[in-house]
DNA sequence: AGCCAGGCCCTCC
DNA sequence: GGAGGGCCTGGC
């Protein structure tokens, strides 16, 4: 057992459950525990009050506890972003539901993969395709839940190959995962070396991948490349803005101009705009 | 049963 | 350059 200190705001649960990620699950029972896996570590994380309570394999807890911090972004200063957000009061409307969801900083490759999963496909399927990847084509983790592996690397996704990919249930989607382990493990595309190229850089280089548009792009820069400005448009960011900001009668802006218009509006930390308003019409939407 | 899902590609205008 | 149709598969 092992403990991290809290600094800034965090809630952990709309953290790890709101669709930035697709690896993670609250255990059995009613004792708040997190169950996940990220970089070849099974983790198992819990709140308390000033702190998170974590357990992990294989380790080191020391390592581990440095992959937690910045798997939760904790450089992040919460507060300083939601002073300069909370002036628009329609995001201060979903930070105030839901203070302390953090940007995640993923692995690029795993968050590439996701979201490729994630065209035209329903969150419970995209969940299960990330799995079904990790348990036929991952490593398992020493002393980890077994069949729990860890996410494959581009080598092993690119050796199982187009068919496999789509006999495992991917459907259109193999083709794109396929080029994209291709691309990677052949080191056409180094995705970690985005994080120190501009927004636009990373943007060009991303959409030149087979299968990943403007809004997969900017789901990996934001949850993965540290780019905070990306602002992935996807149909409920569209229903959020049209519903909460273009009506009833003003200006109305077509669905290929919405990145742009919120990230001059919301500007350098337009991506956690983007997550809170996200998850905050996604959930309205399941209330009903 | 049938529509639709956290898009993207391709064609055609 | 942008509007419209098609796409694997399975959730609901």
């Amino acid at each position: 057992m092992a403990f991290i200190d809290l600094h800034g705001p965090l809630n952990l649960g709309a953290t790890l459950l709101s669709g930035q990620t697709f690896r993670w699950s609250p255990e059995d029972g009613d004792d708040g525990w997190f169950r996940g896996i990220v970089f070849r570590n099974e983790i198992r994380l819990r709140q308390e009050t000033g702190c998170i309570e974590f357990t992990c394999t294989p380790g080191p807890r020391e390592r581990v506890a440095q992959i937690i911090q910045d798997y939760l972004r904790f450089d992040d200063d919460l507060t300083e972003i939601y002073s300069l957000l909370e002036t628009d009061d329609r995001v201060k409307s979903s930070i105030d539901r839901y203070r302390g969801m953090r940007i995640l900083r993923q692995d690029p490759w795993e968050c590439l993969i996701s979201f490729i999963c994630s065209a035209n496909n329903n969150i419970p399927r995209i969940t299960r395709n990330v799995e079904d990847l990790a348990s036929a084509f991952g490593s398992p983790i020493l002393g980890g839940t077994s069949g729990n592996n860890a996410f494959p690397t581009a080598k092993q996704l690119a050796d199982a190959g187009e068919k496999a990919l789509r006999e495992l249930g991917l459907g259109f989607r193999a083709k794109y995962v396929a080029a994209a382990a291709e691309m990677v493990s052949r080191a056409q595309i180094d995705l970690f070396s985005l994080r120190e190229a501009s927004y636009q850089e990373a943007l060009d280089a991303l959409i030149k991948l087979i299968g990943v548009g403007d809004k997969i792009a900017n789901c990996v820069m934001l949850f993965s490349l540290n780019k905070l400005e990306a602002f992935p448009v996807d149909v409920w960011i569209d229903r959020a803005l049209r519903e909460w900001y273009f009506t009833p009668n003003l200006e109305t802006v077509p669905r290929s101009r919405m990145r742009a218009w919120a990230q001059r509006r919301f500007g350098h930390y337009a991506g956690y705009a983007n997550q809170y308003l996200f998850h905050d019409r996604r959930m309205a939407g399941q209330r009903g």
